[in-house]
DNA sequence: CCTCAATATTAGCTTTAACTAATATAACTT
DNA sequence: AAGTTATATTAGTTAAAGCTAATATTGAGG
């Protein structure tokens, strides 16, 4: 691959990582790979104040990893990036099988 | 699954990710998927000056992603963790495929 | 032994990420 | 309209990552 190329694809790759590791960003993303959460939900599940689970969740949304939906003054969230679906698989075997 | 151990795994998963989230590490790795390489092999590569090369191996050596073996005073870096291999190929799938 | 080539390490500085605390917005409820 | 619940944003501080520049180590060859 031309060094030009090679560089801008591993700064994008890069920047995908970043936004990824994050335990607070994985608990979120591993529980919205059973499904759709609101955030009161999401705050059940992971063990964060609320404005610091919001401020992932901004995050997510910006890296368009996640896309959200309102229902009156609840906002669901949800998968919305197939290369995370796949990445959270992979993880997921590495850290969490066999539990 | 209970959540210290959720914590505590995704604590693992952002360690892990963490080090694999640097454009100069990513282009090692890549590199490193073709096969062994020596240091200055990597440095024809990998567009960074040798002190900060040789800061990166050090970290993907301390998380055990690379092993080393001299030949002189040369030294080659390969693969050493399965679970990079799987990764960097479907990032390269994701941000290289098609080139 | 002295020098050169290959590689590694350290210190100092700058940038970026993440947290806390406070506050804001938006939509129901009475 | 006023209160309450759900969610988001902002400012300020602290900690971690990455770079540059300088220097150290290790091995080979004359």
């Amino acid at each position: 691959m031309d060094p030009t190329q090679m560089l801008s694809r591993s700064e994008e790759a890069e920047q995908f990582l970043k936004q990824l590791s994050n335990k607070t960003r994985l608990m979120v993303l591993c529980s919205l790979l059973e499904g759709e959460r609101s955030v009161t939900e999401l705050l059940d599940d992971v063990p964060v104040t609320q404005p610091v689970l919001s401020q992932h969740l901004a995050l997510l949304r910006e890296a368009e990893f996640v896309a959200t939906r309102r229902s009156g003054q609840t906002i669901y969230y949800r998968l919305a990036d197939n290369r995370i679906i796949q990445i959270m698989n992979l993880l997921y075997g590495f850290f969490c099988a066999d539990d």
